[in-house]
DNA sequence: GAGGAAGATTGACAGCGTGTCAAGCTTGAC
DNA sequence: GTCAAGCTTGACACGCTGTCAATCTTCCTC
């Protein structure tokens, strides 16, 4: 939560980074490039960061701490039941994930090729899974997991319909907005792990960020 | 369906990038590998195609012609039914995109940077969609489709349910056995997108390949 | 058999990106 | 004044892509 005026090196290595990223998709940033946003030589940026790879992963951790990832749960644990908690979740996925979207591609990238950046990725992967996880788990103690899905199987499935992956195919590949994903989404979500009766079938209060259709 | 035994240049480059390719999960695969592969030099590839992408375009097209797209297809037209035809496809799925999933993988690494690369695959894109379309439409005509969710909402879904990423996401990523896949996905899906009694509760005839758990 | 076109080969080169090295500059603290 | 931190400049090795030019082999045709 370190918010300074004069950022140091290594900071602002990793905030032009960030910039760069998101500017121009995450595509193929060089080390160049982001020195060269920072305002430092190329150099320095290898005096702050082992290499690429050592980059992004610092850079993945940093772009947690700018957007307050606890903040943005908290509507999901504040949630009245296991079920609004899981529209709570969708919703924050359609309003976090444009800014992710550009740095997880770039990171994706990154970890076909280095054991550090894939060990990270796997961190993450983990604890979001543990999330979807304690999502099920509150869904079962209220009995509203759905008859003939394990808990595993409930807990996987809501990661994968939740990822980036499924948001980008649907709003950015088919141009979805984001109301439409919240309200899609969540359907199919508890359609395919929770009780029949339990979904909510009218969204009471959805995204409010409008996001142009195709 | 041209298997000849001297395959001619162009075809035995192609050949030498997919073994190459799904040998090494298709992550980094040079120019110069592939030829040598080939064996030929790295400019008799550059005969052939016109650079990295043109290659990868055109082994796109390949991969459709080795293994047969319209055959494999076959199970899912020849489906009694939506809801069987949906199983069918999903089966399909867990069959073939173990192979697929090392080209694929290259493709969209490659298809970042190149016009025509985009080009391609969004034809693909739009080809699976329109298989996609097609299965909701039968759905739709035998009245079996989800009350309150549209044509082109449950054909995006199915989409994207049914996509290369969500199958890597589970088999790969998580571990899942094609069978566990095949079940869950099929299950997953028609509650999404199918009239409630509509899903046949126990899976018929799975796939009968086993697939490692985790 | 001469002539040619097609398909390959060898070797060299420019351009760009990564990662490393060495030497030197600036600034602030003690 | 000295010392360490943080940064700079410039050069370099290495690997990959794409291009060029010259040469060779084969096979087909007249």
């Amino acid at each position: 939560m370190s918010t300074s005026p004069p950022p140091d090196g290594r900071a602002r290595i990793l905030d032009a980074a960030l910039r760069l990223i998101a500017r121009t998709g995450g595509a193929d940033v060089s080390m160049g490039e982001i020195a060269r946003a920072a305002g430092l030589s190329r150099q320095a940026v290898y005096l702050h960061f082992a290499d690429r790879a050592g980059l992004f992963v610092a850079l993945a951790r940093h772009v947690d701490e700018r957007r307050g990832l606890e903040a943005a749960l908290r509507p999901v644990h504040e949630a009245p039941s296991g079920v609004a908690a899981i529209g709570e979740f969708v919703a924050m996925q359609a309003r976090e994930n444009p800014g992710l979207w550009a740095v997880a591609r770039a990171f994706e990238a990154v970890r076909r090729r280095d054991a550090d950046a894939e060990r990270s990725w796997q961190d993450r992967l983990a604890h979001r899974l543990a999330g979807c996880r304690g999502l099920v788990d509150r869904l079962a103690a209220e009995d509203a997991l759905r008859p003939g899905v394990d808990r595993d199987t409930a807990a996987d499935l809501l990661w994968t319909m939740t990822s980036l992956r499924m948001w980008e195919d649907l709003v950015l590949e088919r141009g979805w907005s984001a109301a439409r994903y919240v309200r899609h989404v969540t359907a199919a979500i508890l359609a395919a792990i929770a009780r029949e009766g339990a979904a909510g079938v009218s969204p009471r209060r959805s995204t409010r960020r409008a996001g142009r259709s195709r």
